[in-house]
DNA sequence: TTAAGTGCAAAGGCTTTGCAGCATA
DNA sequence: TATGCTGCAAAGCCTTTGCACTTAA
């Protein structure tokens, strides 16, 4: 696959190329959490001719115009995930390696209770929990751990 | 230097060697948050012969042991830390680098009320706020950012 | 023609590993 | 002698970069 534009298309001001469609859209499907690796995999499958560097080089991109987020969720290589209007956090499974989103209104009082009580000017947040999920935790006998 | 052992002291039914103790004591000095390059460089300078092998080998046997703990902080490479009887978590300045912890109530809190709400079992909390600390916000003109 | 994006391969960090030598028991 | 730790160098990941080619305006 050429470096093909599509009807003159533009995503905050840079030209929309046929690739990096298909990394939105990918990142879009896979929901959430997908570090470059897997989204090279995918991407390979639907362009053949699609590098690394190219998958590299515009999630770089995506980040600075905001429409990607990384996280480190306590992993070797980072995960990335289409920007959502929310905030929310992660929790990761230990056992079976499951990334689940959650939100809690406390956090946000957390970061206002902080910024008063310490002076920061707070401007992200990331919350990693690690800890067995509901299903890992029945299937290991309720033990709770 | 050589591979001495010192009264024959043990961390944990391991020999406690001379590079051992001088890298505890380093992380110790280091009050807190060190990556693996420095804790080579300042343990070079007192020991010309060690090598970064080493250190890495022992970063990850104090992780097992307990006795140091792993902290990404949003940063390319880890930070270790002398592993605190009381958790806490921490923030990072984004104009000058600088890490600061704290510890606040309400992340137990938080704890407790995402375990039950999600059915989740925690058995790790990473916190990472990144902003402005006191003193660059001042320096930037108490603009808030 | 010009500016920008891409693929390829090489290079860059950070971290791990294989191996021979040395230290302690 | 047996076990374990070390230094050294090589290898391993993940990520970035240089360069020539291609595309669209």
């Amino acid at each position: 696959m050429r470096n093909i534009r599509n009807h003159s298309n533009e995503i905050a001001g840079y030209p929309l190329t046929a690739q990096r469609r298909l990394l939105l859209q990918l990142i879009r499907d896979a929901a959430g959490h997908i570090d470059a690796k897997e989204l090279y995999r995918r991407a390979s499958s639907k362009d053949e001719s699609i590098s690394l560097a190219t998958v590299y080089r515009n999630l770089r991109l995506f980040q600075e115009l905001g429409l990607v987020e990384e996280r480190r969720l306590g992993q070797l290589s980072h995960h990335y995930e289409i920007r959502h209007p929310a905030e929310h956090q992660h929790f990761v499974c230990r056992d079976c390696g499951k990334v689940i989103e959650f939100q809690n209104p406390l956090i946000d009082k957390l970061v206002g209770t902080v910024q008063d009580e310490q002076g920061f000017s707070v401007t992200r947040t990331e919350l990693y929990f690690e800890g067995y999920c509901p299903e890992c935790r029945t299937a290991n006998g309720e033990s709770g751990r």
